[in-house]
DNA sequence: GTTACTATATGCAAGCTACATATAGTAAGG
DNA sequence: CCTTACTATATGTAGCTTGCATATAGTAAC
């Protein structure tokens, strides 16, 4: 897989960044994932699994993460992910643009306060 | 207009909150208002301004605002919308989602700070 | 052999975004 | 007068995203 245009797309909840942070930590499958992020209090809603799957995939084409199979046997496969170099930088970038969307909501809240 | 079943969508950039944010202060026309916001910094990104009048005429129906045109007859006609007592409603949900949003990020940067 | 849970994946309708375009009034410059 | 530029509102549309439904397959219990 190639295609490595990326850019940061606030696509509200930050499943991306979401992913990339966990994944730093460790190397794991789609359906996992979705555990550790309500584990870790990293979603406010529910996560649609066909959507962390779709996701995960979009990332690897941007060659922000690898997969390989899980070599065990037991139950059905599954799909390890590994981050990158190129998704450890994209996630500091992440990081960038959040502590920016982090100061424009305090803005919109100080101007909500100012107004009422 | 009609139809105020209203629930907060997070489109990312907050608009709706934002235009909410400056109406309860003043009421103002579009064009306007697309200044207020820059001026306020309430944006990060430019907003196109067609997804600005789209945003507040569904807005309005949604009974979040009003519009009448301005009596003034210099220059081209301007839709003056004005905030409703369901507009300050749904900005204070706003405001609750926002607050929400910003402990999602603080998370997510915690996490990111524990895995490096 | 049926139900439930883990695990991955695709099809599709509905909604959203950004760009292009259309309109119309005012005002300045040549 | 004609063109350009700026204010002001609005719609058409292609492309993307989201969430729901559905398909698949393995394991395990009853």
């Amino acid at each position: 897989m190639q295609e490595s245009n990326w850019q940061p797309r606030g696509g509200g909840r930050f499943l991306e960044a979401c992913l990339l942070c966990v994944l730093q930590e460790e190397s794991t499958h789609g359906y996992a994932l979705l555990d550790h992020l309500e584990r870790f209090e990293l979603v406010e809603t529910h996560i649609d699994i066909s959507v962390l799957y779709r996701t995960l995939r979009a990332m690897e084409k941007a060659t922000l993460v690898t997969s390989h199979w899980s070599e065990s046997d037991l139950g059905p496969r599954k799909r390890i992910y590994s981050i990158t170099e190129a998704g450890r930088s994209a996630l500091g970038l992440w990081i960038e643009v959040l502590k920016s969307r982090k100061r424009l909501i305090e803005q919109i809240i100080q101007q909500y306060e100012k107004g009422r």
